[in-house]
DNA sequence: CGATGATAGACAGAGTATCTGACTACCATG
DNA sequence: CATGGTAGTCAGATACTCTGTCTATCATCG
C-alpha cells in the first residue's frame, strides 16, 4: 500500500507532469537505439547531435547552442570521436578552432534516432489520436516560448 | 549566424519538445527557491519530497516510488537530513527499517515549492491562457499514461 | 608592424547524481 | 531454530557537469 503523498494528483506540478513522460520517452528511445546498434550513445550526447551542422560545427558554437561549457561539450565530443560518431578537423579559417563533423556512423545514428522517435510518436498517436498529439506538440512549443520570456512570473 | 541543424523545426522530436520547457521550468523554479531561502535543495531532491508520506516513509519505499536504488535514495535522504529537511526514526514495527519524516523546514520547503510552481504556472496561464494550460496538463497526463503502457511501439 | 586584448580549446581538479556488488542486521516462515 | 528474504550500509565506479587556469591563435589599434 502506498500512503498518501504530499503532492496529491490535483496538485501535481507542471514540472512533474513534464518530467514523467520525458523520462519514459528517453528510456524507451535509448533502449531501442542501444538494441538497434548504437549502445554507446546516451541521452547527454543528444546535446551534440541536436546542434551539429551538416558542414561541421566548432566546439564553442556547439557549447553555446547547447548551453553547456566548452569543457563539457569537449567531454561529450571526445567520447563521440572515440566511438566513431564524429571526426575533428582543423578549421581552415581559424588556427585555434576545430571543426566537429558527423561521420557516416554519426549520420546513421541521427537517422535511427529520428526513426525511433517517430515510432514512439506513432504509438502515441495511436493511443491519444493524432489531433491530440499535434495539440500537445503545439502547446509544448508555446509553453517553451513563454518560459523563455524573462517577463514571466 | 547559426548554421542549419540536422533537426529542422518540423522534425523536432517530442523528447526535445518535452525537455526544453522542463529545463527552463526547473531552472526558474530552483533559482527562485534558492533565492527564497532554500539554496541547498537541488532538483534531484524532489525525488524525496515528491513521494514522502506525511506520517513518514521508509527508505526502500521512497526508492521504489522514485525508481531509484536504495543507495541513491539513501544518498539524497542523507543530504536532506544533514541540512535539516528530514529526520530519521527507527520504525517501531521493523527493527531493520527507518522512517524518513519531514521536519518543519522540509514542510516549509514543500509549501514554497508548490507556491513557486503555482506562480510559474500563473505566468504561463497569463501567456497562453488558462484553457490551453489546462489542456497541456491533461495531454501530458495522457501521454505519460500511454508511455507507461508497454504495448506502445 | 608590433602590442594588447579577446577567443578557441586543453588540462587539472572538483562535485553531483546515479549505478553495481558485497555486506550486516533483522524479520518471517516452516 | 534454521533458512531464506528484506532494510539499510559500505565501498567503489561511472557519467556529466562545473570552475579555474593555461597556451595558442586571432583581431584590432596605435
Amino acid at each position: 500500500m502506498v500512503p498518501s503523498a504530499p503532492f496529491p494528483d490535483q496538485a501535481r506540478t507542471l514540472g512533474a507532469l513534464l518530467r514523467a513522460p520525458y523520462r519514459k520517452l528517453a528510456e524507451r528511445l535509448y533502449a531501442g537505439l542501444a538494441a538497434g546498434g548504437f549502445p554507446e550513445i546516451r541521452p547527454a550526447h543528444s546535446a551534440v547531435f541536436r546542434h551539429i551542422a551538416p558542414e561541421g560545427s566548432r566546439l564553442t558554437d556547439l557549447a553555446e547552442q547547447a548551453e553547456l561549457t566548452k569543457q563539457s561539450m569537449a567531454y561529450l565530443v571526445g567520447y563521440l570521436e572515440e566511438h566513431g560518431y564524429v571526426s575533428l578537423h582543423p578549421d581552415p579559417n581559424d588556427g585555434r578552432a576545430k571543426q566537429v563533423r558527423l561521420t557516416r556512423r554519426g549520420q546513421a545514428f541521427i537517422a535511427a534516432l529520428l526513426k525511433a522517435s517517430a515510432a514512439v510518436e506513432d504509438g502515441l498517436a495511436a493511443a491519444l489520436g493524432a489531433t491530440k498529439l499535434k495539440q500537445l506538440r503545439d502547446l509544448l512549443e508555446q509553453a517553451d516560448a513563454a518560459l523563455a520570456d524573462d517577463q514571466l512570473g
